[in-house]
DNA sequence: CTCAGTGCAAACGGTTTGCATTCCA
DNA sequence: TGGAATGCAAACCGTTTGCACTGAG
């Protein structure tokens, strides 16, 4: 569910960081620690474009290839997970703690909407099993109109 | 399911697209039935690059662009479908008398096992309507391995 | 005849890569 | 202090677009 990060969950992330890069025996570098931050200020979803976008704000002149060599670490460390409303770029969300779930994204607003995905996985694991395939993990998205947008279309 | 078209199915496509094509005040030209021919003849699932060789192999000098515009009419006139199996390129699939369904790709061998949407559907009203959402369309992947490649693993 | 449609090549946009320089371990 | 990591710019690659030419209606 994304919200804004407690400072624990804040400590919790960059603790899971600098060990996954102490156990690769991968650098911890000044971009590096940078970016962990600015992910850490973002809102629910983001994508690298915008990641860019906060980090030159706050006056640090971090290279879009430091971007693109950093989010895969932050996926492998469980931090991220990479997710695709559009097929035009990657998107991210925090992932730490987070339950698993789905998405649902309004065709007009481009609301995203939370669900989660324990129901799905059901589904998913019996209709697996019925064609002897063996699920390793699942994409399921729901597009449509929210609520608001069906509300606001009530005029 | 779609496996080798029948005869009757092809009559069908291309009676449909040219009824699209009327319909829309757009011109039938050569190059259009030969894409729609070539598309015809094509396997289960293929990318535009794919389409492009089969035309190229006939003989036939067709723009890249050319592609790139008719698989759009070919979507909008029901005969094709797009579908997202990698995040890189964009594939299809034959979609005249279909039923819905949804993909399991194998992470090892590239396989896809369509099954039926019916139960998705199902739970994706239900998940909607729990959050007032009005569902339109979805997107299931499972990704996993398949019986085939678990069997050659038991050596 | 006219204008939608074509082929070609150049542009696009998100992502990746090559390379000289920087800086952790 | 050596090799990993960085910033920059150029390359990539699927897709789109601009443009002069062609051909369907």
């Amino acid at each position: 569910m994304a919200r804004k990060l407690k400072n624990e969950e804040k400590k919790q992330a960059e603790a899971s960081f600098q060990d996954y890069l102490r156990r690769h025996h991968v650098k911890l570098t000044s971009p590096r620690a940078e970016i962990l931050q600015a992910v850490l200020n973002m809102g629910q979803h983001f994508e690298a474009e915008q990641l860019l976008f906060k980090l030159r704000q706050r006056g640090l002149r971090v290279g879009k290839a430091t971007i693109y060599r950093t989010l895969p670490l932050l996926v492998d460390s469980g931090i991220l997970k990479q997710v695709h409303f559009s097929d035009q770029q990657a998107h991210y969300e925090f992932a730490l703690g987070e339950l698993p779930h789905d998405h649902m994204v309004c065709r007009q607003c481009g609301r995203i909407i939370e669900f989660s995905s324990t129901r799905v996985q059901v589904l998913r694991d019996e209709l697996a099993g019925e064609h002897e395939f063996i699920p390793l993990s699942h994409r399921f998205q729901i597009s449509g109109k929210c609520s608001s947008c069906t509300a606001a279309e009530e005029s």
